[in-house]
DNA sequence: TAGCTTCGCCGAACCGGTTCGACGCAGCGA
DNA sequence: TCGCTGCGTCGAACCGGTTCGGCGAAGCTA
């Protein structure tokens, strides 16, 4: 079924039933119905492969996205189905590559062969080759988070650094003294991930402001990590009453970790962070927690994208977000009850997964 | 840089240049090493949309998945990820498409504009319109989920019945006699997703071979819809000692209105379903659940997608997995604690939406 | 040395759209 | 009645690959 059949069944030339598909020429409204008529009769639809090699574009958008060698956060699927849909109203299609540098099979696939017209990186590192190599080459894209240079890109951003601040400012002000962070994984640290570092820049930085003491952790992206961590922090200090953390996955350890030790959240201890909200809703106690706006990043980082394509002499855009800190259950005043003496944790009652939630 | 201009500089014609790449005639080595320098010189990459254009081929797989009004679940989201690594490793790469029907624009695009060589559906119901069409039309597609009648068909799936029959034996085998059923929005059962109605088949089978009392409920994708329906449960029959549950994303707050409701899991109440095993041990007490191993339903789709794509006359192949159920820690013996007093529970019998399964 | 293969390469057609220049024809004014 | 304008349509070229038929030169046999 291709444009010549149509032509032909309606007594016209190909570029007719081009240009009274596209509206580019005017055609006479007699023709545009007969036209009109077959298309509908054959339910023709031009061939995007055909279309893409005339004029240049794909209509496609690229999402690049590292690979999970394990798993996906729910921030990162949020992520992924905003941006499909966010790209659907534009009529554009979304192409997946699981590309961690610029290297990767998939990656060279999607610019060398021109599969997309514009690409969207997320997880971006603070010195990304990925978005280097898209800059040298000038390919219309937008990131999702910002290298250590983010002046003259195309991005949409969380501001990881206000965040956590807020997060610190928030268990400061409840009269929390000793503080841990919980960080992403240490390989994602070391790579550079801009999210670990700005994170950890705002809580060294509003822990110096708040003069409180202080540790850092990295932490796997399980549950089991997240225990073992705790189980860390506890250890190396047992006088702390609060953290903050970066890592989604971890939390559910995190909480069982400080109900193995004895620890109620949030009468003796606090937990803060920054997650997706409607997860941090599905673990007790809830989390108080900045709510990624991960869905709305992902449209905004389509507008931009398209806008970009639309218009690639337009001057460089970005948006920078700063959700505000949703109070849920678990964070509270510190020292509503003293910590327990330093001793080992021998004396952990409660093996019980710390699910009470009475008065 | 486009195939006519290495032919220039290597001083051949376009189509050595071509056989020289592709291998299927062939060229004299020092032809062959003179291209390959230029193309090597210039990074010469072909361009996807002419050779789809020529040979009728994408090297694109359309992943299908139902927008996600809300959010998604880790189990679709690990599917979506092994999917795109799976696709990766046999250079194909994944187009999404966010499509709960046909006539969705993005599915129509899909096939009707042949943007891609096959798709893969994913959430799909027992009389699916997608599927029928796909089938119609003799469009090569494999499910992940089979309909009502998978004679015939490509698919990977997962034997939810059998799955949940396990679960309930095993609730059986720990002596509960009272166990609620937690399904899939009501919405989606209606709708008639396989997973929803499998699941629930399996159950009231072996519900009634384990002669056990039983109540059935749909509910939201969600924590708070999770603690409401636990609430209705109670209250409907105080007596209940158990639940199965496929809804992932309500666990967090079944967990939660158990708590509330003084249930301790697993000595007052026993807790179990189907969901991905990771996952599982994210929330405390660890569930006991039948570990979706959504990774491996990504890649068993893809491996029977290129298969079929690889030899059209192939006959129809499928895959049905079973895991097994991992014990955690959400699971006990029933009656540690009598049930408190029964109540009124035989005088309730419960208007919910006509999807009890009460005897 | 004539005749036949075989090898390696070329030219042209084709995939299915888009787009540009040109052309026929109707309507208009002079 | 002639010439001009402009609308509507057509033909051809092009996008960048793939593929088929054929041709010239080299190598072989008779």
């Amino acid at each position: 079924m291709n444009i010549g059949e149509i032509a032909r069944r309606a007594g016209v030339s190909r570029s007719t039933v081009s240009y009274a598909l596209s509206g580019k020429r005017p055609v006479s409204d007699d023709t545009r119905r007969k036209i009109q008529q077959v298309v509908d009769e054959l339910d023709y639809q031009p061939s995007a492969s055909a279309r893409a090699l005339a004029n240049g574009r794909t209509s496609t958008l690229g999402l690049v996205f590292p690979p999970a060698g394990n798993h996906y956060t729910g921030m990162q699927l949020d992520f992924i189905g905003s941006v499909v849909e966010a790209a659907a109203v534009y009529d554009y299609d979304v192409l997946l590559s699981p590309s961690g540098v610029d290297s990767d099979r998939s990656f060279q696939r999607l610019l060398g062969e021109r599969r997309v017209d514009g690409a969207i990186l997320m997880e971006i590192k603070l010195e990304d080759d990925r978005v280097d190599h898209l800059a040298a080459v000038g390919f219309p894209s937008v990131t999702i988070g910002r290298t250590a240079r983010p002046e003259g890109g195309w991005w949409v951003s969380l501001d990881h650094t206000a965040l956590v601040e807020a997060c610190v400012h928030h268990l400061a002000d409840l009269g929390h003294r000793r503080v841990a962070f919980v960080n992403r994984p240490e390989q994602l640290l070391r790579a550079g991930y801009e999210s670990a570092h700005r994170g950890l820049d705002g809580f060294t930085k509003a822990a110096a402001e708040r003069g409180l003491t202080v540790r850092t952790y990295c932490c796997g992206d399980d549950a089991a990590s997240g225990q073992a961590c705790v189980e860390r922090i506890l250890r190396d200090d047992p006088a702390t009453t609060a953290l903050v953390t970066l890592n989604e996955a971890a939390v559910g350890g995190l909480y069982r970790g400080l109900a193995l030790a004895g620890r109620h959240v949030p009468r003796d201890f606090s937990v803060t962070g920054v997650v997706a909200g409607h997860w941090a809703e599905t673990v007790t106690p809830q989390l108080t927690a900045a709510d990624v706006p991960a869905a709305e990043l992902g449209r905004l980082a389509v507008d931009l994208l398209v806008e970009r394509l639309d218009h690639p002499d337009a001057p460089p855009r970005h948006h920078l977000l700063t959700p505000p800190i949703s109070l849920r259950a678990s964070t509270g005043p510190a020292g509503a009850t003293p910590a327990p003496d330093a001793g080992p944790a021998g004396a952990t009652p409660v093996a019980d997964a710390g699910l009470d939630t009475a008065p």
